[in-house]
RNA sequence: GCGGACGUGGCGGAAUUGGUAGACGCGCUAGAUUCAGGAUCUAGUGGGCAUGCGCCCUUGGGGGUUCGAUUCCCCCCGUCCGCACCA
């Protein structure tokens, strides 16, 4: 060990990292004795810009659970790997003219490069990729398991298409009409596609959200996503011939029900339409047809816009003759695509009734309201009126009564409808998973037997549909052309979406080198499902419920032991960072600007148009630049590399640096000068320890009653904020301890004790400091410390003094002080006579070990 | 529009079965040490008046409950996130 006299991370912390690594310190083995703890953090996708300093949030979170685990006697499964099938690596591989395979292997080794220099307690033994061969082997398995369920099939569906991308999107995958991702315009388009049945877990993935320790958040997000409603089917007949259902969550409004719609994609509109609405009709379909999701959604807000088909519909509960309409606010793909309209109860139908001036005809009266139905629609509970026999009657028992009525008669049921749709599970891409698929000349189509897995990607010519369109894979004809039983066949030609890998790669970390089965039924007894789950509110919809959707299938199968994959789900805060931008839009690294306190500038904002001032300015130059935060990025030149971090202060400081900034939850802005702080904090440690002329070891000291006190307040802050992943205060109250020690070491118990409680923070600094104080064995499985419940308050105690809920003074007592020794010492406080002369004490309150109130008047 | 989260010094944040508001840190100011330092140490740092002890104000704004409110209740303002014609 070379003489080291300062704190020098770049000294220490590579140490460490090459001795973890050499002593295989954090390798899981699935021991009986121990109880299994399983933590993971989302894994990452492997980009090309590697990790910033967002990422390590997580990573840091999870590795300070894992390593406390480990010393509180967990067997702790804290795996890692890369996400690394998807579009990124196949625009690169069309740009640099290379394999996207060679690509992502390069963009792997540097993001684990960076990982591992921050020291995390990965099992990277375990680690997986989704892209490599013996990996994708088993998610092909899984999809022939969701075949032989039927969960998959395919089907000619209207589907986002999107040209730039040249490829099929999922719904989740578009919002306003654009790919998330990229913000490319997306279109409808039939095509013929794999689906997932995820339709049929709804009512399971909506039951099951019950007892998971999740976000209140996420919770709800998917609880809307499933989007369960109850209601009824009610049948409507045509006039003329012809009949359609509609489903409805109000079949209590039946006899406010004065017209009916049918989505412009209805099966029913060519049949019912009359000659003389014929054009008409057909106009607005095909205008309807041709106008993207986003043109639809913004219209939305606007006018609504419809067409009488000339037919009119028998309302089956009072007879009534009334109109069918087409409109593209019912849409096609929930429900039925037909609704009847109540314009009385119903906004939407309200507004269509203003457009078109229909007959709008109350249902129900509130007794002392009197609700203009000309003006809007009344939605809420009431009492029912044109309602024949039902009249009188809540919303509630109304509901009820008609859902009896209508099935004695045959006239409509009782129906469960899910906003959920089955998932488009194709992709016109290159770089994902070819399906374990053939196709033969008779049409049929046939799952690859497993022993035939994996279904290798092909070398291809070039990463682009063929001349006629067929997805890249066509162009490989060696692979294309196979057989089956015998038969000519050709291969599926479509790939999977980037969501499969990540679907259940969780369950590949208990047995990652299983050739046999994605993973062993021994292995999965064992861990079973993971215990605490960090990463991105960006996932709270699709990965999450995506993977549960496959983790309840395998349990179908008998292949996993839990309903649910992931126990309990931590959402952490995005880390954003300072953006500067001039007034003509061009962005500024951090760095290249600085404040000048006092000097304002006016300009025109490139985000807003509107005039802005600010105080920041190029550095050596008069230009004004805009400050804002935002999302870390190339776009906005504001990312930071945590190597850089590392260089300049050490992991350790890095680590620190990001769990202090605040909340683990919580949007938090970079701010690099705040690693100052870390590092000084950190130097304060060492040179505790350390003398920093000679580089020595300092003999042990004795241990002050005010330092005994911060350190079990840390020890309490740190165990417990663990638990609850507050691991910002648990810092603070490690500082207030060394700030305590004024230079001067404690004795050796309480130097063990800390040094312990800082290594799932600081675990280099911490490792180095236990072997210079005489280990030979790395600390990571050292017993916790406890704190001891006496030491939190000394032998006094400090009640503040306040008459009428002022503070006016304090008074420090003996521990053992009887509550009328404290209040009689309260009266006569010199502190306090001022404000008492004259006055008559009315009341006195005191709490316990805290205040004491005088009431005066 | 609906749902969720939130609003505390120049900045990040701490403190909620109601009990010292501003812990801890950044930044800033002054001083010490140093050839120098993005080094280290000491002191100060919410605002105002006094600058002696002290007093008043202050947790987005307004009202309420209470001996006492950042914390509980009502109204308003603002920010962020998710969903958005789902019948």
């Amino acid at each position: 060990m070379s003489p080291m006299s300062r704190y020098d991370p770049a000294q220490i912390e590579p140490r460490w990292q090459q001795h973890w690594k050499e002593q295989g310190t954090f390798v899981a083995t699935e021991d009986p004795e121990k109880p299994p703890y399983y933590v993971l953090c989302m894994f990452p996708y492997p980009s090309g810009s590697g990790l910033h300093v967002g990422h390590p949030e997580s990573y840091t979170a999870v590795d300070i659970v894992a390593r406390q685990r480990r010393m509180r006697g967990f067997n702790v499964l804290n795996p890692i790997g890369f996400d690394s099938f998807g579009l990124p690596a196949e625009r690169a591989a069309q740009r640099e003219n290379r394999h996207p395979a060679e690509i992502t292997r390069e963009r792997i080794d540097y993001f684990r490069t960076q990982m591992q220099r921050l020291g995390f307690s990965f099992n990277w033994e375990r680690e997986v990729s989704t892209c490599e061969p013996d990996y994708y082997r088993w998610t092909q398995w899984i999809f022939l398991k969701l075949h032989e369920q039927g969960l998959a099939y395919l089907a000619e569906v209207p589907v986002n298409w999107c040209p730039a991308q040249g490829t099929v999107l999922a719904n989740e995958e578009v919002v306003d009409g654009r790919y998330i991702e990229t913000g490319d315009p997306v279109e409808r388009r039939v095509m013929k596609q794999w689906m997932l049945r995820i339709t049929a877990y709804a009512q399971r993935l909506l039951e099951d959200l019950e007892g998971l320790d999740w976000p209140e958040g996420v919770l709800e997000m998917q609880r809307q996503w499933i989007g369960r409603s109850e209601g009824a089917l009610v049948r409507f007949e045509v006039e003329g011939g012809g009949e359609f259902k509609v489903f409805t969550t109000r079949p209590d409004t039946l006899f406010g029900a004065t017209w009916c719609v049918l989505a412009p994609e209805h099966p029913l509109i060519g049949s019912i339409t009359r000659p003389e609405q014929r054009q008409a009709v057909e106009a607005y379909v095909a205008q309807a047809r041709n106008k993207s999701d986003m043109e639809r959604q913004v219209a939305a807000d606007k006018e609504k816009t419809g067409v009488f088909t000339g037919a009119y519909a028998v309302n089956p509960v009072n007879g009534e003759r009334i109109p069918v309409w087409i409109a593209d606010y019912v849409l096609s793909t929930y429900g039925t695509g037909a609704i009847m309209a109540v314009p009385a109860h119903d906004e939407r139908d309200h507004a269509f009734a203003r457009t078109f001036d229909l007959p709008i005809r109350p249902v129900y009266t509130v007794e002392g309201v009197e609700h203009d139905f000309s003006a809007s629609a009344w939605p809420g509970d009431g009492r029912a009126i044109n309602s024949g026999a039902f009249d009188g009657m809540s919303v509630s028992e109304f509901k009820a009564a008609i859902l009896a009525w209508l099935e004695e008669r045959g006239l409509g049921e009782r129906q469960v409808n899910y906003k959920l749709r089955d998932w488009l599970f194709s992709r016109q891409r290159y770089w994902g998973e070819p399906f374990p698929i053939v196709h033969t000349a008779d049409g049929g189509v046939h799952p690859v037997h497993p022993s035939d897995l994996p279904i290798s990607l092909p070398h291809v010519d070039a990463y682009k549909p063929t001349e006629d369109g067929q997805p890249p894979l066509a162009r490989a004809e060696d692979w294309l052309h196979t057989s089956w039983q015998g038969q000519p066949a050709t291969r599926e030609t479509n790939t999977m979406p980037q969501w499969a890998g990540s679907c259940w790669y969780y369950l590949r970390y208990m047995d990652p080198h299983n050739t046999e089965l994605p993973f062993g039924q021994d292995k999965v007894a064992y861990w079973k499902q993971v215990d605490l789950y960090i990463g991105g509110v960006e996932h709270a919809v699709l990965h999450l419920l995506y993977a549960r959707f496959w983790h309840k299938v395998l349990y179908d199968c008998g292949l996993v032991p839990t309903k649910e994959p992931f126990q309990k789900l931590f959402n952490q805060g995005m880390i954003l960072a300072w953006a500067y931008r001039e007034s003509g839009g061009r962005y500024h690294a951090p760095d290249t600007v600085e404040r000048r306190p006092g000097q304002l500038s006016t300009i025109v904002s490139a985000w807003t148009g509107l005039p802005v001032e600010t105080d920041w300015y190029l550095k050596g130059a008069e230009t004004p630049v805009e400050e804002k935060l935002g999302k870390m990025g190339k776009s906005l030149q504001n990312s930071v590399d945590p190597l850089e971090i590392v260089e300049r202060y050490g992991a350790d400081t890095l680590r620190i640096y990001e769990m202090f900034m605040g909340p683990l939850e919580q949007v938090k802005p970079w701010q690099t000068s705040g690693c100052e702080g870390i590092h000084r904090f950190l130097s304060r440690v060492w040179r505790l320890f350390v003398d920093d002329q000679t580089g020595e070891t300092r003999p042990f000291g004795t241990t002050s009653p005010e330092v005994k006190k911060a350190l079990h307040i840390a020890i309490k802050e740190a165990t417990e904020g663990i638990e609850q992943l507050k691991l910002n205060t648990p810092v603070a109250k490690m500082m207030e301890l060394v700030n305590a020690c004024k230079g001067e070491a404690p004795a050796r118990e309480e130097a063990l004790a800390f040094v312990l409680i800082l290594s799932p923070w600081a675990p280099h600094l911490a490792e180095e400091l236990w072997q210079r104080f005489g280990h030979d064995r790395s600390l990571s499985t050292e017993p916790w410390p406890a704190w001891d419940p006496a030491a939190l308050s000394g032998d006094s105690m400090t009640i503040v003094l306040q008459v009428m809920g002022k503070r006016r003074g304090e008074l420090e007592v003996p521990r053992t002080a009887s509550k009328e020794e404290i209040l009689a010492l309260a009266r006569q406080d010199p502190q306090l006579t001022r404000f008492l002369e004259g006055q008559q004490i009315k009341k006195e309150i005191y709490v316990p070990g805290k205040l004491v109130n005088l009431v005066v008047g």
